[in-house]
DNA sequence: TGTTACATGTAACGTTTGTTACATGAAGAC
DNA sequence: GTCTTCATGTAACAAACGTTACATGTAACA
C-alpha cells in the first residue's frame, strides 16, 4: 500500500515532466493535482525538499528502466551505442531525460539554487557510455567525444524533434569510427577479452 | 555619443552574462547598475521589451565578432572545425554563447516565455558548421552530427570548465573524420572546387 | 472510549514580483 | 523666459510567492 506521500509524488513526477523546473510554482501546481499548497508543504517540508524528493525518485525510475533495458539486450547485435540512444528516445524514457538535461543547465547558471540537486551522475553516466567502446579506445579524448555526441544529438532533438534525423546522425558517427578503425586500426590486446563487440 | 538606453543596455548585457536568464528579477538588476526599477521599466517598457533588446544587442556583437574571426583566418591553415572551436571558447566568446545555449533549453521546456527570443539563428548556425566539410560530405546526417559534436562538447565545457580535455576532443573527432575519408574516401567533384580545405 | 497520528481546509503572514501614478530636476528650442 | 523633452526619485499598486498558525476531520490503537 503506497502512502499518500508516494502517491504524491507519482503525481508531481507527472507534473514536472510536463511542465519543467525553471517555473516552478507551488499553487499552480498544487491546483493542477487537485490538493492545495499547504499539503504539499505539510508532506515535503519545503519546495526545496519537494524538489529534492521528486528529482531523486524520477532518477531512481530512470535508473531502473535502463537496467531492464541492459538485461534485455543481452545477447543481442545492435551496437551498445545505438541501442543506448533508442533506450534514450523512447517515448517513456525522453520526458526524463529532457527534464535532466534542464536541470543541468539551470545548475550551470545558478549553482546555488539547482546546484544541489545534482547527484554525481554525470560521471556514472559517461562512464557508462565508456563501455561502448573496446578498452584500447578509451582515452579521454574519446569518451568526452562519445558523451559529447549523445548530448549534443539528445539537445538537438530537444530542440527540433526529428527523431530521424538525430538517429541517422548518430549511425553516422558509428560508421565514422568504424571507417576510422579500418583505415587505422586499434592496438589489440586485453580489449579483445571484453565481452562487448568492440563495435561502436 | 551614446544615448542612455545605450549605456543602459551595455551594462545589462554584462549583467546577464554573469546571473544568466532564468531568475532575472528587475530590483534586484536594478540595484547591481546603480538604478531602479522604475528606470528600466522607463527605457524599455517592459520586462520583456527589456530582454528583447538586451538578447538581440548580445547576437548581435557575437555575430560581428564571428564575423572578425573569419576575415582574420583568411589564409589560414588550420581546420574550420578547430578554429570555430578556438573562436568560441574564447574568453571573450565563451560568456555569449553560453547564454544562448541556456536559453536555447529554456525554450524547449517554456516556449510560452522564452521562444519570442530565439531567433532563426539555430539554422544559421548549423548552415555555418556545415561549410567545414566539403560539399560531397554535407549530407543531413553529417551536417547534423557536426552540430552536436559541437553543441555536446560545448555543453560539457559549460558543466566541467575543462578546456583542454574538451579541445583535445574536437581535435579527436577531425582525426576521425580524416581517418575514415582515408578508409571510404568521399567522390570528389564540385567539392574540389571550394574554396575550403575540405580537411574537417 | 479516549488518545494518537495522519491528513486536510481556511486564512493569513511577510516578501517580492512587474508595473504605474505623480512629481521634479536638467537641458536645449523658440 | 517659457516650453518641451529626457531622465529620475518616491510610493504605491495588485498579484503571486513560500511558508505558517490554527482548527478539524478520519482512522487506528489503547
Amino acid at each position: 500500500m503506497k502512502t499518500r506521500k508516494e502517491i504524491l509524488v507519482d503525481e508531481l513526477v507527472g507534473y514536472l515532466l510536463e511542465h519543467g523546473l525553471s517555473d516552478l510554482s507551488l499553487r499552480p501546481l498544487a491546483e493542477a493535482l487537485g490538493t492545495s499548497a499547504r499539503l504539499l508543504i505539510y508532506h515535503f517540508k519545503s519546495k526545496e525538499g519537494l524538489l529534492a524528493e521528486v528529482l531523486d525518485s524520477m532518477q531512481t525510475r530512470l535508473r531502473m528502466s535502463l537496467g531492464g533495458m541492459i538485461e534485455r539486450r543481452a545477447g543481442q547485435s545492435e551496437r551498445p551505442l545505438k541501442l543506448f540512444w533508442d533506450w534514450a528516445i523512447a517515448r517513456e524514457n525522453y520526458p526524463y531525460l529532457k527534464l535532466l538535461y534542464e536541470l543541468q543547465i539551470l545548475a550551470v547558471q545558478n549553482p546555488a539554487a539547482y546546484g544541489q540537486y545534482l547527484q554525481r551522475n554525470a560521471s556514472n553516466w559517461s562512464a557508462l557510455i565508456a563501455t561502448a567502446l573496446p578498452e584500447a579506445e578509451r582515452t579521454p579524448a574519446m569518451v568526452t567525444l562519445l558523451g559529447a555526441v549523445f548530448d549534443g544529438l539528445f539537445l538537438e532533438l530537444m530542440s527540433t524533434g526529428d527523431r530521424k534525423r538525430t538517429t541517422q546522425a548518430i549511425l553516422q558517427f558509428i560508421r565514422l569510427v568504424d571507417d576510422a578503425r579500418e583505415a587505422r586500426p586499434a592496438i589489440r590486446g586485453k580489449a579483445a577479452k571484453t565481452s562487448n563487440t568492440g563495435r561502436g
